[in-house]
DNA sequence: CACTTGACCTGTCCGC
DNA sequence: TGCGGACAGGTCAAGT
């Protein structure tokens, strides 16, 4: 599930591949999938040079030489993928196996690229999105003036700043929020919260200066790690050349219900706060 | 204002 | 084997 991390990892991997290349022409199966009238879309992107890729939150950002920018949103399923005849790990490879099947039944967009690659938008449950709109407007554009600042890029004083807009609110649905901190998605919130000991459904006013203090610091080492490694592959998230990320084995709480607790042993619990899947030790975070 | 539910979709897994 | 239901989790809109 593309959250920061993930969507950070996509866009490295977007400027390493795709960066350069002219974007020759496109088909899509689902139209819902293209936000923009599909003659505007075409008439911005066929043509155009991809000059550069940037991150927002869990939004990408390609600009075109065209001076349109198109925006993706991968939602929960959504893929991006570059598939190039110079791009190949050797016969029998996984990666190349799942490359070489391309486009296949969940390919929403397939472009075609000036030297014979193709870019492929995969989305099995339909839920992400593209947009084009011009790059000097793109910071107007709803869903990017309506996100909060980077958790990455901001202090301790202004994190605790955003949270306390919200002081009876509890802490795992303001982390979510996307309007509060941009980024954070179910599996950073949840091992956030663990390694400060803080439980999901804690008021913000009622966490102790210092367990805040504590959250900020792990939020930022998750997600650094995370990019690190990049990205969590749980279901169905992959890399721009089709590898796999490996922050999931570093995860203490993410969907492992069940299995100790890494600090004290007890059995981790999976519990509903803020309507979404949520993994916890009932011993180390409490209300 | 805080919180819940439903909608958007499809694939997998579990129990009967 | 087949079938219904829960579940996966990003975002928005509408309802409590």
């Amino acid at each position: 599930m593309p959250e920061l991390p993930e969507v950070e990892t996509v866009v490295r991997g977007l400027n390493e591949h795709l960066v350069g290349h002219t974007i020759t022409s496109f088909d899509f199966d689902w139209p819902k999938t293209i936000k923009t009238p599909i003659e505007i879309f075409k008439k911005e992107i066929e043509g155009a040079k991809v000059l550069s890729a940037e991150r927002r939150g869990k939004l990408i950002i390609i600009n075109l030489s065209s001076n349109h920018s198109i925006l993706i949103h991968l939602k929960m399923t959504g893929q991006l993928v570059y598939k190039s005849p110079k791009l190949q790990y050797g016969a029998g490879h996984p990666n190349d196996s799942l490359i070489s099947k391309l486009p296949d039944k969940s390919t929403r967009i397939h472009f075609k690229l000036d030297d014979n690659s193709e870019f492929f938008f995969n989305d099995f449950r339909k839920f992400g999105w593209v947009e084009m709109v011009p790059t000097t407007d793109k910071h107007l554009h709803k869903f990017i003036a309506s996100l909060g600042p980077e958790p990455l890029e901001i202090t301790y004083l202004q994190f605790k700043e955003v949270l306390f807009k919200y002081p009876n609110a509890q802490i795992k649905a303001k982390l979510l929020d996307q309007h509060v901190l941009a980024g954070v998605g179910n599996i950073y919130a949840d091992e956030s919260l663990w390694a400060a000991k803080i439980h999901p459904q804690v008021k913000i006013k009622d966490i102790p200066e210092v367990k805040l203090e504590t959250l900020f610091a792990e939020l930022q080492a998750v997600l650094n790690l995370s990019i690190e490694k990049g990205g969590s592959s749980s279901v169905n998230y992959i890399k721009v050349d089709g590898k796999t990320g490996s922050y999931l084995s570093f995860a203490n709480v993410y969907k492992k219900e069940g299995g100790p607790c890494p600090r004290c042993a007890v059995p981790l619990i999976r519990t509903v706060a803020a309507g979404r899947g949520t993994r916890l030790c009932p011993n180390c975070q409490k209300i």
